[in-house]
DNA sequence: GTCTATAAGATGATAGAC
DNA sequence: GTCTATCATCTTATAGAC
């Protein structure tokens, strides 16, 4: 098991896929494309990564790994509820500060028809992890008089990641920021956070 | 100018290449895919439209059209503010209904570093016409007395948009039409509507 | 306006040497 | 683990006959 900060070529890989699934999309970048930004040959990445598809799953199965990683980090972290939200937030607004970029689960919920079932799953895998968070966080947000909204938790939980997805598609065809942050304070600030 | 009713090869290139982009993404489908669907040869495809790029500016500028269109609509249709609200969102809920389509404009939003200019042009245009229309509603809904929210209306326009777009992105990864009508019905009941 | 034929390059993927 | 070489296929696009 390497350290966390050695970075192996098969990390390198993944990190360039992922930047260009995230501007492009998953039948927008080739393996030509990775291996010219790496700096090494289309057959060296096919041993890490047999078939597209492959790569793909992996792909999503490490952002769905760190994205966990940084949510529970938000829990750990102390504060309310609301803090909670916003920070929450702020892991959608870095994204998009970092070169425009989309979101690589709702790039990949775009490209879905096209993707094969090992990428699907994950996908689909993602929004369950992010709205079973948010759901725990606005139950207990309500329950201790920090948040308030109305009608189930499950419908404003996915309300907050619908609109945080789709901020970003929008602010992103603008380049700007600016409209993603005033879409999801306000939606924020309608569960009280 | 032809009747409404007929239809011109020009129109079915065009309808099937829309159904490609809004299932596939603007690079995942090939004049090979559309000629197969249509019944020609690729080459008579490049007779209507010579590059991809116009195929895709021709193909948004006709969305905006009858977008438009569909605004103009709901806005003679009589019935307040909320009414035109709801039947707003019902024009995202037919797509999604039709085939667990994306929103052809939330498709090459995601797309949009893959695009030609003139694509550009028309995905940050048609985000524009439904933020004017959206926040010209809300204005008047609110005037009236017939909605209530906090806030700018530009945002508001804009949280709504967001929260219907990432709402088709997240419904279809799961295949799910009522996720995406329980977000609509939740956004819209945020201003009263 | 549609066709056949063809081009030039890209694409995902494999075989086998080092 | 990385490379060269190669493959079959697909991609966008053009030329020119009908």
């Amino acid at each position: 098991m390497p350290a966390a900060s050695e970075t192996t070529t098969k990390d390198r890989i993944l990190d360039v896929a992922q930047q260009l699934v995230q501007a492009r999309g998953f039948s927008g970048f080739s393996y030509a494309d990775i291996a010219a930004k790496v700096g090494i040959r289309k057959a060296s990445i096919h041993h890490h990564f047999a078939t597209k598809g492959v790569l793909g799953a992996e792909l999503m199965a490490r952002y769905r790994t760190d994205f966990g990683r940084a949510l529970q980090s938000i829990e750990k972290s102390g504060g309310g509820s609301r803090s909670k939200l916003r920070k929450y937030g702020r892991l959608f607004v870095d994204v998009l500060r970092d070169g425009h970029r989309m979101c690589l689960c709702g790039m990949l919920a775009a490209d879905f028809d096209a993707l094969p079932k090992s990428v699907r799953t994950e996908v689909s895998g993602f929004f369950d992890d992010n709205e079973t968070w948010l759901t725990r966080v606005l139950e207990t947000g309500r329950a201790e008089g920090d948040l308030s909204f109305t009608g189930p938790v499950e419908v404003q939980a996915q309300v907050i990641l619908a609109a945080l997805e789709g901020a970003m598609l929008v602010a992103r065809s603008y380049r700007n920021v600016k409209l993603f942050e005033a879409v999801a304070q306000r939606v924020l600030a309608g569960v009280g956070a």
